[in-house]
DNA sequence: CAGCTGATTTCCT
DNA sequence: GGAAATCAGCTGG
């Protein structure tokens, strides 16, 4: 059962805790996968300094001034896809990143495009590196499988060409269910990794859950060493 | 387990 | 030129 749009039209802090437990599920040629929403985080736009919104509309944050109910994929750190769902009405820009979810259909398919999706076409590497493979089909195997926005990405084959996808279509690719089972104990905490707006807790999460990722602060890094001139 | 580092695009100063 | 809503591999205890 699809979600309404009205859902997705409220503040990103009202909708972030509703959306746990519910399912998003990607179909492709290849199949279908389908991720309980486990952890998640709200991003509040133009008002929120940790927001890609905060300094205005931009190529790449253009949806989430859009519509609600539409993904918005970003990319980042040179090599990772996370999505967010947009919220509040059009021209008013507010989003709730995916953080992790369990894998509930597909995850044999989730579990090859993990180990593969070092092999990525910009990087051209010809070296294998699939060994990863290892341990898919355990437990911990299973948890990890969506655990963090770009593992959550890379399990769903989740890229920018389902920016602005609308997830409320259920004939669309990619859509969101609503819940089926009863409400989750939810608990919240900081953002994981921002640097503006650090102690705001508007981090969700499904309590006692093992595919939630481990906190991590913000920590500022030296710049990358060499790159010296010929 | 904790801590550090490379990879590499997009935006901001 | 530098930072960023990240992840995987390696090191040391």
């Amino acid at each position: 059962m699809p979600i309404s749009r009205d859902f997705f039209a409220r503040h990103a802090v009202e909708v972030a805790p509703d959306l746990l437990g519910c399912v998003l599920e990607h179909e492709t040629a290849v199949g279908l996968v389908a991720v309980k929403l486990t952890e998640v985080e709200a991003y509040a736009g133009q008002a929120d300094p940790a927001s890609h919104a905060y300094r205005g509309k931009t190529a790449r944050n253009a949806v989430m001034f859009g519509p609600p109910g539409h993904a918005y994929v970003y990319f980042t750190y040179g090599m990772h896809f996370c999505v967010n769902l947009v919220c509040l009405p059009e021209g008013t820009a507010s989003a709730v990143l995916l953080r992790a979810g369990r894998v509930i259909e597909g995850t044999a398919l989730a579990a090859g495009r993990r180990a593969s999706t070092r092999n990525r076409p910009a990087a051209g590497r010809s070296s294998a590196g699939i060994g990863s493979a290892a341990g898919v089909g355990s437990a911990a195997g299973q948890r990890d499988l969506a655990r963090g926005p770009a593992r959550l990405c890379q399990a769903l084959g989740i890229d920018r060409s389902l920016d602005g996808a609308d997830v409320c279509d259920p004939g669309s690719p990619l859509r969101i269910g609503g819940r089926s089972g009863p409400v989750p104990a939810v608990r919240s905490g900081p953002r994981v990794g921002v640097s503006r707006a650090a102690a705001i807790p508007w981090r969700f999460w499904i309590a006692g859950e093992p595919t939630v990722s481990p906190y991590r602060a913000y920590a500022a890094r030296r710049r990358t060493a060499g790159s010296a001139p010929g």
